[in-house]
RNA sequence: GGUGCCAUAGCUCAGUUGGUAGAGCAAAGGACUGAAAAUCCUUGUGUCCGUGGUUCGAUUCCGCGUGGCACCA
């Protein structure tokens, strides 16, 4: 049997994903599966710095804009997503790529996830203001009641956590922790991981510089297009929020940016705490193309005669 | 040129009636199972401008120097 290959490009916002990515793709002839949960709405492409239609014409593509923001999308449905389109490629191509920043999304198409019901809206939104009236100590209660066990393992300070075990207990009938199985799920492939990263001096200035371009580019426009959408779960994001606090007169357009630049590098500091634990990634600077090609190179020869 | 005020964390500043110092922001570290660009936790990083003096002891008081700001010429 043919072996097959998947190439995992990540690293921190504004490191320089997508132009390594052609590069990559180019190289290996891998089509590109798009990792970012926000890149996924085809109407937030300013504010997510998404591949231009230029820069989609240099290789393949997939779920780049494929859903609207009105829409409901998780990194369930995105690990079935991806791996339908990675069984089709795999038809005709051993290697494909999965680029992106999002670390919960990668790691479900490379080791899987558990398999949990999808929520219910009404139910989440029941709990949401329960939440908002009751507090955190409630749900707290009912979390304790209904799955003691998740409940000594969860972070009982974050209102997402608590909600979450008490939304899927309800829901199911079921304790949450019966979901879990912590098992890593065969992959019909072979995953080679590539981190980007640069000193963080040098990664926090194109990210400011990243943000100034999103503003020359037009993000406040776009921004004014979704606001009426700005209760989706797509828009509670770096570069959206901000605006539209500027929008509700709450701050000036320049503290706005200024947050963007802020939120967008605390959110790239996020990224690499969670991938410094991932030992199976190989870290470059984006401009060692060349030691970036022979690494892949070398792990396909490896992998393909053991 | 003269007079006055200021100089403390990356930034803006507080403070020590003389016993080497603390807020906000920025930042750093961490967690993470369908909201994840989300959500949450922890942490003060310092030649207190330089130099001489007084003092057991000076970032603090005094002199001088340097830099900045303001006003007067």
């Amino acid at each position: 049997m043919r072996a097959n290959y998947l190439i995992v490009l990540i690293g921190p916002t504004g490191v320089g994903k997508t132009s390594t990515s052609l590069a990559i793709s180019n190289r290996f002839n891998a089509p590109i599966i798009s990792a970012d949960s926000r890149q996924f709405f085809k109407e937030m492409k300013i504010g997510t710095a998404a591949p231009t239609p230029n820069q989609l014409k240099e290789a393949d593509h997939y779920l780049v804009g494929h859903k609207s923001i009105t829409e409901r999308y998780s990194c369930g449905m995105f690990e079935m997503d991806a791996l339908s389109i990675l069984n089709n490629i795999y038809q005709t191509n051993p290697m494909a790529m999965l680029v992106g920043g999002s670390m919960l999304y990668i790691d479900a198409v490379c080791s899987g996830i558990d398999d949990f019901p999808t929520p219910d809206a009404e139910l989440r939104e029941s709990l949401e203001k329960q939440l908002k009236e009751d507090g955190i100590e409630a749900l707290r209660a009912q979390a304790k009641l209904l799955d003691p066990e998740q409940y000594n393992k969860i972070d009982l300070k974050n209102p997402q956590r608590v909600l979450k075990v008490v939304e899927v207990c309800l829901q199911t009938g079921k304790p949450y922790s019966s979901f879990l199985n912590q098992q890593k799920k065969k992959r019909p492939f072979t995953t080679i991981k590539v981190g980007l990263n640069r000193p963080r001096e040098e990664l926090y200035s194109q990210i400011n510089s990243r943000v100034d371009q999103m503003i020359e580019d037009g993000l406040v426009d776009e921004a004014k297009k979704l606001y009426p959408y700005k209760g989706s779960n797509a828009l509670k994001t770096v570069g959206y929020r901000e605006i539209f606090e500027y929008f509700d007169g709450k701050i000036t357009l320049d503290k706005a940016i200024e947050l963007i630049k802020r939120n967008s590098r605390r959110y790239a500091k996020r990224q690499l705490t969670w991938w410094a634990r991932d030992n199976e990634i190989k870290w470059f600077n984006p401009e060692e193309q060349e030691n970036i090609m022979e690494f892949i190179e070398t792990e396909v020869n490896k992998k393909q005669s053991p």
